[in-house]
DNA sequence: ATGCATGAGGT
DNA sequence: CCTCATGCATA
């Protein structure tokens, strides 16, 4: 969709490293070749036995030629990745391009109708295990779906189950009480005020705090309008930015990165400030708007690690919440609504990859970052993974560098840049953005939390080696 | 905070 | 099969 289309010859399109035209190139068998190519860094496995055990980093035979390019060898210590969290971690801004349209999966009106789904914090599953190292899963038997967590259902009236994605075979209302008689988005939901009781937003608590409950509940029934679409001012479609480059379709978007940059920090501060976890603000979410959210997209937006239309997207939800939540004077009771929550799927266990895998898949996604079928069986077959895994693996980590990726301030595609950073990482990885218009922001972030960084460089490195960028600069 | 996974929507 | 939005499970 907003994503410039592809061209389907060869796939490295985002990538620029296009130039070399990695997929195209043949190149030699041995780039990966030798373990040695992998090399991993003083201590960076803890294992070494895993590494060696396989040939794996054999490389590409020359069968699957086309794929992997000449590039140097990458020592990739990946194990930072894991542990660096504080540290460079944060602000990693992405430049996007801004974020068209993107009308349709609001969560307003669809979401309206269904329940929301939760995820209760009371989820465990015993599958909490952990696994000694790659497991890959295909055990995934029986249990560990079931597990139905139901407590209580507080507010029947509901929230909205955004995208009922998964429940779709098993699911039953029955589980909700109140959702039988959820209204359709289209009819004007029943209201709300009865509902002190129900309000979805706040709880119990007295109504007097001068919350109109109209205003959540005019969500409901606005949603559509009102919030979430938000972004789209519409109106104002004209591209800022990065159209100029040609590449994206109309733009609109009114937030600045500046502005969300702002607001991001805003959130996260007053939210601390008002004792809310990231899980809580994700709950009262659902409670207000109907699509309820997670810690970890809370998390993400607080980090300006989504796209860019996402950002703009749940801005003004968030925003929302944030006036509720300054102006209420209860504001526990924004989040303490349980749900039921019922969850039938079958989740895939994690798999767990083991730091050397880890690495080589990084040496192979620095060769080609957008691996075909027979190149991804090849390097499953190698790291002995499944397919999928490394299937998955490959989109995650594109995901990733996305976010990751630095701001170029032109326009959108087309450029990448070219700064080599460092030897190590040659393929530049001109990650398309997925999201912000131009901007720089200059402003100078707090020290905590996000820095920013648009300097290039660090955060390349680790966009693309995690672990290396640790020890490089460390 | 982040890795791996799922699923919708596009090609 | 990809991208993107999201989230469970975990580190």
């Amino acid at each position: 969709m907003s994503e410039r289309s592809q061209s389907p010859e060869c796939q490295i399109r985002p990538y620029d490293f296009s130039r070399t035209n990695p997929c195209t190139q043949v190149l030699g068998h041995e780039t990966l070749g030798s373990a040695a190519s992998f090399q991993f860094p003083h201590g960076v496995l803890p294992d070494p036995s895993l590494l060696y055990n396989k040939n794996a980093y054999s490389g590409i035979t020359p069968a699957s030629a086309q794929t992997f390019f000449p590039f140097p060898p990458v020592t990739s210590d990946y194990r930072g990745s894991e542990l660096q969290t504080g540290d460079f971690g944060q602000p990693k801004y992405w430049y996007p391009f801004a974020a068209p349209e993107y009308t349709s999966q609001v969560p307003g009106a669809t979401a309206a109708t269904q329940p929301t789904n939760l995820s209760p914090p009371i989820a465990e599953t015993r599958e909490q295990m952990k696994l000694p190292d790659i497991k890959t899963e295909k055990d995934l038997d029986e249990d560990y779906s079931t597990e139905i967590k139901i407590q209580q259902y507080p507010t029947p009236q509901a929230s909205a189950m955004s995208h009922g994605v998964f429940y779709s075979p098993a699911w039953n209302p029955s589980f909700w009480p109140g959702i039988t008689h959820i209204t359709p988005p289209g009819s004007n939901n029943q209201n709300p005020s009865t509902s002190s009781a129900s309000s979805p937003s706040m709880s119990p608590s007295p109504p007097s705090n001068g919350l109109p409950g109209s205003t959540f509940f005019s969500v409901n029934t606005t949603q559509a309008a009102a919030g979430p679409q938000t972004q789209n001012p519409a109106s104002s479609t004209r591209s800022s930015g990065s159209s100029s480059g040609g590449c994206s379709d109309s733009e609109e978007e009114n937030l600045s990165t500046e502005e969300l940059e702002q607001f991001a920090k805003e959130l996260k501060h007053k939210r601390i400030t008002l004792g809310f976890t990231q899980a809580d603000v994700g709950l009262a979410l659902g409670n207000l708007y109907g699509k309820m959210f997670s810690q970890t997209t809370i998390c993400r937006f607080e980090a300006l690690q989504l796209s860019f239309k996402n950002m703009c997207k749940l801005k003004p939800l968030l925003q929302r919440w944030l006036n509720e939540a300054e102006t209420s004077d209860n504001p526990q009771d924004m989040y303490k609504i349980e749900r039921v929550f019922v969850d039938t799927r079958k989740r895939k266990r994690r798999t767990s990859l083991e730091g050397a895998v880890r690495s080589a898949l990084e040496s192979y996604f620095i060769k080609c970052p957008k691996p075909n079928t027979q190149e991804i069986t090849h390097i499953s077959d190698d790291l002995g993974l499944e397919r999928d895994v490394v299937r998955v693996w490959f989109c995650n980590r594109r995901q990733k560098g996305k976010r990751l990726a630095l701001p170029l301030d032109d326009e959108c595609d087309g450029q990448y840049y070219e700064q080599s950073p460092s030897p190590l990482n040659m393929a530049p990885s001109p990650i398309p953005n997925q999201g912000y218009p131009a901007s720089s922001y200059h402003g100078a972030p707090p020290p905590t939390l996000y820095m920013s960084q648009l300097h290039r460089p660090d955060v390349l490195k680790q966009a693309l080696h995690p672990g290396l960028v640790s020890h490089l600069t460390g």
